[in-house]
DNA sequence: CTCATTACTTACATTTTTTATAGTACCTAA
DNA sequence: TTAGGTACTATAAAAAATGTAAGTAATGAG
């Protein structure tokens, strides 16, 4: 996640696209496995470190830091530290990412839709 | 692409979220590099296979094909072949895929604006 | 017969993402 | 002194996605 190659087809191939397709962009950034799950809990509120593990049963912890860092980077999660032991993390949403809400709905419906669509 | 291991750790990851989060169902199936770009054009109605390769410079015959065969797969796009030679295959979204386009346009609009928030 | 056209397919290589497993620092409470 | 909780890190490996390069079928034009 973090050892992208930036001399790769891949990776001009994705600044590109991103370049000219914002919803290619927006892909990029709210495109990771566990991602809009995240997104989706911190909806309702924020969420310490382990109350994200708890609500995501299979994720592991190093994909969860590394799902939450690229959230942080890309500014859609703040991330509070209480200096406490043992320690308090905190993660919330931005107002950037707060505004995810109408398309993570609509994903959800969407995805309610074609589910019954096609018998899943 | 097509060759997904259904023992891996991570099908099983995915298919419990699928299972539970229409949102990581919907990721899953918008989610590859290219996809909502083809779509995105798509919108604009049916094109043929060299068309779409045209309005995407840098995707290769087989990530076109790949895609263009998982949109298929999902009922996305309707695949309208016709006996000519040389051969014409025209692409087009289903129901279900135009009913995407809410969704892109949002995403268009939250990607253009976070654009401008993080100074990309 | 040879060539051009179109929409692919195939085999393989590389890059990126995800998972597995085992640690760490810090203080507190027993 | 030891154990326990919390939020991580480090390293390796597996799996998935993407890219490279070459080839194919069919047929009509020349």
């Amino acid at each position: 996640m973090s050892e992208i190659k930036q001399t790769s087809t891949n990776f001009s191939n994705k600044s590109a696209l991103s370049d000219e397709c914002p919803e290619a962009y927006a892909s990029t950034i709210i495109g990771g496995q566990w991602t809009l799950v995240i997104c989706s809990w911190l909806l309702g509120g924020k969420l310490r470190f382990g109350e994200l593990k708890k609500k995501l049963p299979n994720i592991t912890e190093r994909m969860l830091t590394l799902q939450l860092r690229k959230l942080e980077e890309n500014m859609i999660v703040r991330r509070t530290v209480y200096a406490e032991v043992p320690p308090r993390v905190e993660y919330e949403l931005t107002q950037i990412g707060y505004d995810l809400k109408p398309i993570i709905k609509e994903l959800e419906n969407w995805g309610d839709r074609h589910k019954k669509l096609t018998g899943q």
